[in-house]
DNA sequence: CTGCGGACATTGGACGTCCCACATCCCATG
DNA sequence: CATGGGATGTGGGACGTCCAATGTCCGCAG
């Protein structure tokens, strides 16, 4: 993985670099790419911008470091992939919303590698997730404002209806499920929560498929909602972890027969 | 070896387009270097190769593939960079492990980028980490095997110690603290939580400096560490969420004047 | 026989250049 | 006044070449 050594900074490299020209000074590598990278974090940071804002462009970062084109496209691939910097096609370069894409992606993939062998890394995602969720409703129920409640909840209900009329009519979107996981901890005013909860919700429905059938039906998982949406309703701490553990219930057993096969 | 440019038959369309006219074909724009990371996860998946095993060279998945150098670079610095490959300079490319290195600059970076401002995501991470680790202290304390819980904690009765001590002289050091956390939830066998909350560690501890000077002196803190060993050794659930409170309470004040200052 | 050093092959790192694709803006044309 | 077609600027893709780092292996010295 990427280290980036301290002690380097001070001594060799006070200024412009010549292009072509090599120091042949042995010493430790702050690869091109990386120089890159920490230079475009930094004028970030320095300038105090925000996302959103644009960033120079190829050809500048490339003058004002005095690096190759490439080099430069490496890097900047590479904090586009961590979700530093936005890329445009034909537009610029602009600093980055936090998106936790490579997040899923390097969850997801070494869930799916681990799948079949004991290390069953999903597993262990859906687990923290639990305890996460659990943790979460608790701390919701505590968090919100006694006076109007239904009201607050109010978005939660339409979902958990419009999981209800699926449920009826077949099978429960993802959608409709990712939505109430996220609409849930929304009062929490914590944006993290709700993107954190995506990485690992889009995880597990990246590799839904390859687990088998559910053991459970439509309405069960619309039932298991509901639950969770009462027991935070009525303030029930109690209800809420037991509906919580309820509607891991299904997951985990899915996963044990994965296991098992 | 020598490259004829006499032109290559492998699926390399470089059909040509006419500037100007727009091309009717539904916009789906695979490119380059997503082909070739989708290839590598592809052959990685298909072999069923595990973390450590070699991968094909650029010069092979050039060839293979009949994309050009850099792209192939571009792709596989972008997957090195969310840990799925490892590149080892002068000896190849191997299927990476999980780091969540990619997730740690990540959040580092957001979080710094939104320290001064309302949004502030530092905080909100370190709410997820107690969440977190409130719900795991009690998971812990659950599947804990009852007959011989001092044998079992003894790492972590170890880490104590040494952190005391480190108190007695000065300051603890932050791999104590980190030690601390990473061996307490060992015994629920889930290697993502330990990699997961390293993650968190890493970027609270990397902005860390950025923060004023700890409420709490290092006794303090050896202390609050002290009683949720000790919750976990009696199986005190109350007490262990009360010592977890406990802990966070001086991070969240650090946080808190922060915010105000 | 042992071990140490240096040649060699292999593999990644960096660069410059050329051309393509995409987005935007402006101006000419109807 | 509306509109379409450059002109321009930005990122995307590719190639060829050279450089540097690492591992291996063989031969020379002890």
């Amino acid at each position: 993985m990427a280290f980036h050594p301290d002690g380097w900074s001070t001594g060799n490299d006070t200024g412009r670099r010549v292009p072509g020209r090599r120091v042949p000074v042995a010493g430790r590598r702050p690869s091109r790419a990386t120089e890159v990278q920490e230079a475009v974090k930094d004028i970030i940071l320095r300038r105090g911008l925000v996302a959103g804002d644009p960033l120079p462009t190829e050809s500048e970062l490339m003058e004002e470091l005095g690096i190759g084109r490439n080099s430069v496209r490496e890097a900047l691939k590479v904090l586009q992939a961590v979700g530093i910097v936005d890329i445009r096609h034909g537009f610029g370069m602009f600093v980055g919303r936090m998106s936790l894409a490579g997040f899923v992606d390097e969850l997801a993939f070494h869930s799916r590698m681990t799948m079949q062998d004991e290390r069953n890394h999903l597993g262990h995602l859906i687990e923290i997730r639990e305890v996460l969720e659990s943790g979460l409703v608790l701390r919701l129920i505590d968090s919100l404002d006694s006076g109007d409640l239904p009201a607050q909840l109010a978005p939660i209900r339409d979902v958990i209806e419009q999981m209800r009329a699926e449920a009826a009519v077949g099978a429960i979107s993802p959608e409709t499920d990712r939505l109430f996981h996220d609409l849930l901890y929304r009062p929490l005013r914590n944006p993290l929560v709700g993107q954190l909860l995506g990485a690992f919700w889009q995880v597990y429905h990246e590799l839904r498929d390859d687990l088998g059938t559910p053991d459970e039906s439509p309405a069960d998982v619309a039932r298991t909602h509901r639950d969770i949406y009462r027991a935070v309703l009525t303030g029930d701490r109690a209800a809420a972890t037991e509906a919580m553990r309820e509607h891991f219930a299904g997951v985990r057993s899915r996963l044990a027969r994965l296991a098992r096969g």
